[in-house]
DNA sequence: ATCCCGAGGG
DNA sequence: CCCTCTGGAT
């Protein structure tokens, strides 16, 4: 774990991934709220790349829960079987369906208590809820989020909660909106997990982080 | 700590 | 083969 970094190298970071990407955006496909928050349960563990294959079928015939319930649990299961954890997944998204439907009027709650609730649906997937269909600076740390921080040092923290604390407590305020999926990106495509892109990196001066990658 | 669990990459 | 992918519930 890398030690964590002050206020001005995480101002020099982040006005780089600015530069670079001045409106990051979430690479899960969604139309509305519903059809994120269901996006998102699905992606747990999983690929944006393989959800959004299989919710592009799926949300071209659903895109409200009522339309869901409609659909059914063996139903949803035809669409997202390709999908790892899918029949935990199908549950939970019927479930959390049939609770908008007679507790929200159909709608998705912009609270972190209302979001918690649904099954299926924890402190990660309501911050990202909370983050991309609301606007609000929630971070929702992530394995790409947890890993990126601890390994560069812009967030370093035992668990996810301590590095969602470290992000609010030394990240620049004018960054937090948009700084979960710069990070996120970055974790992607460049700070990777197996085979990190250390010579692609835009912040390699600035990391504290050495891998030998050839 | 363990279970859920398919697809893709190396 | 093994590891990883925008986790959550028990």
């Amino acid at each position: 774990m890398a030690q964590q970094l002050d206020y001005h190298q995480l101002r020099a970071i982040f006005t780089r991934f600015r530069d670079a990407n001045p409106e990051p955006r979430s690479e899960l496909e969604y139309v509305n709220a519903y059809t994120l928050l269901v996006a998102v349960v699905l992606s747990a563990q999983a690929t944006d790349a393989g959800v959004n294959r299989a919710t592009r079928p799926l949300f071209a015939r659903v895109t409200t829960p009522a339309q869901m319930l409609e659909l059914g649990e063996e139903g949803l299961i035809e669409y997202i079987k390709t999908i790892g954890l899918f029949r935990n997944k199908a549950k939970n998204v019927i479930a959390l369906s049939r609770i908008l439907v007679e507790q929200y009027g159909g709608e998705v709650p912009d609270s972190r208590a209302a979001l918690q609730a649904l099954p299926g649906v924890g402190r990660k997937t309501a911050n990202v809820v909370l983050n991309v269909a609301f606007g609000y600076p929630a971070q929702a740390v992530d394995t790409h989020i947890f890993r990126v921080g601890n390994r560069t040092g812009i967030a370093v923290g035992k668990d996810v909660l301590a590095v969602e604390r470290a992000i609010e407590d030394n990240v620049p305020v004018e960054f937090q909106r948009h700084a979960h999926h710069w990070l996120i990106l970055h974790g992607r495509y460049i700070c990777k997990a197996r085979k990190p892109r250390c010579p692609d990196c835009l912040i390699r001066d600035l990391c504290p982080y050495e891998e030998k990658t050839e």
